[in-house]
DNA sequence: TGTACATCAGTGAACGCGCGTTCACTGATGTAC
DNA sequence: TGTACATCAGTGAACGCGCGTTCACTGATGTAC
């Protein structure tokens, strides 16, 4: 029986929580293989052996930090199937997916750049994804493009575009941009080489998509 | 006096070649921090302590494979400079940069990921990249911007778009595109994940770009 | 109520292994006379 | 030409350190009678 959520954390579920904290916590900072189990016992408070009380080894460690503590793509892209046709419009949703997608990988992308640094640990979380069968990093771009469907048939969106490739430019914008986020760091790069916030990212990325590039003859 | 490339590698410098080679390789497919000393004096041929004269310690042979063996942006994007205004036109230049993006990416991504394990390489690298000035992530869409910024002068593209917002749309769907490739490896998908070839998924993706989403009025 | 025992989260100290690195050495090549 | 020496890429074996993991143990809590 998985513990209610709601539920205060008594006794081992509490020290169990603290220690995927950190090991999450790490994996972002330090990356996954840099991550010792002496580091995440001290950052979680306990002594290694602890860690041993809750999880067959490191590795489970990480799997279970991977099922349990990855950020979850934040609402906006969850409730595109009931904003369709609604007053707001296609450019002010895309908009606030944008927004949301750069602040979710932005989170995840270190988790994803872990994995690559583990052939088995990615093969493992790419089988409980495909048992989970709605998750996996494919699916943002195919929710997105349901929803410019949605809406092409509303007839608020051209309906000469691919609704699929349109979905993929945005997402991968997103994507893209947290990449150089991380990439750069906090500090304001001298060079002015991200000049915008991450609103005005998202709103200029948002109206590109929409505006579309081709002078259209005035037939 | 560096190496002239052209030149046969004799002596000495055909076991530091064949060293960042076998990093390299090692570095792209089991990640740079599972790369031991030992693996890589096995794929290179030589002893472990061969490694030692030629790289001050491993985190060299790294930063060296970044200088030296970074795959380099295929001349797709360096040429764009000189095909505006020509006969090919926007539209078949943007299908050529994105196919050339995609497999650029596919295989920089795996060393990128890797420098997200190693906080110091990372700042080492970046440090390089901006006395570079020329280089580094951000540059991409920049000069795809700078083309699609001298076809708008053109009246080949609309002028009512922002040419580094949509260059950081196409940028960003095909370095995300290829994530999704490595993420699902090379084997076929059984649920069609990514249905299209990297040729189909290039030109759909400019197309989008291309034709916009908004339906106009015809005025 | 007290007593005897079971359970279990958690610990400090130790273990062995594999890692990056260094050591003393070899053998081939170049060179001065 | 031969001889003596310098240089240097490369080696096998060893080193010490830090890692993941295990061990015997403790102390708190629950429970049966």
């Amino acid at each position: 029986m998985p513990q209610d959520a709601a539920a205060p954390l008594t006794g081992g579920a509490r020290t169990r929580a603290r220690i995927l904290d950190a090991a999450a916590a790490l994996m972002t900072t330090v990356g996954l293989t840099r991550t010792t189990t002496k580091q995440i016992a001290r950052e979680a408070g306990c002594s290694e052996a602890a860690l041993y009380k809750h999880f067959r080894n490191k590795e489970e460690i990480f799997v279970r930090v991977l099922h349990e503590r990855a950020p979850r793509f934040s609402t906006a892209l969850e409730q595109l199937p009931d904003v369709v046709g609604d007053e707001r419009g296609p450019s002010g949703h895309l908009q606030e997916v944008a927004l949301a997608a750069v602040r979710f990988y932005r989170r995840a992308f270190p988790m994803a750049a872990s994995l690559f640094a583990s052939p088995e640990l990615l093969a493992t979380h790419r089988r409980k994804l495909d048992e989970l069968g709605t998750a996996g990093p494919q699916n943002a771009s195919r929710q997105l493009a349901d929803y410019l469907r949605a809406e092409q048939e509303l007839g608020r969106v051209s309906s000469a575009v691919d609704p699929h490739a349109a979905a993929t430019l945005l997402i991968g914008a997103c994507f893209h941009r947290a990449f150089l986020d991380l990439f750069f760091g906090t500090e304001a790069p001298a060079g002015a080489l991200l000049p915008e916030t991450e609103e005005e990212f998202a709103a200029q990325t948002a109206r590109a998509l929409l505006d579309g590039l081709t002078p259209r003859a005035t037939s």
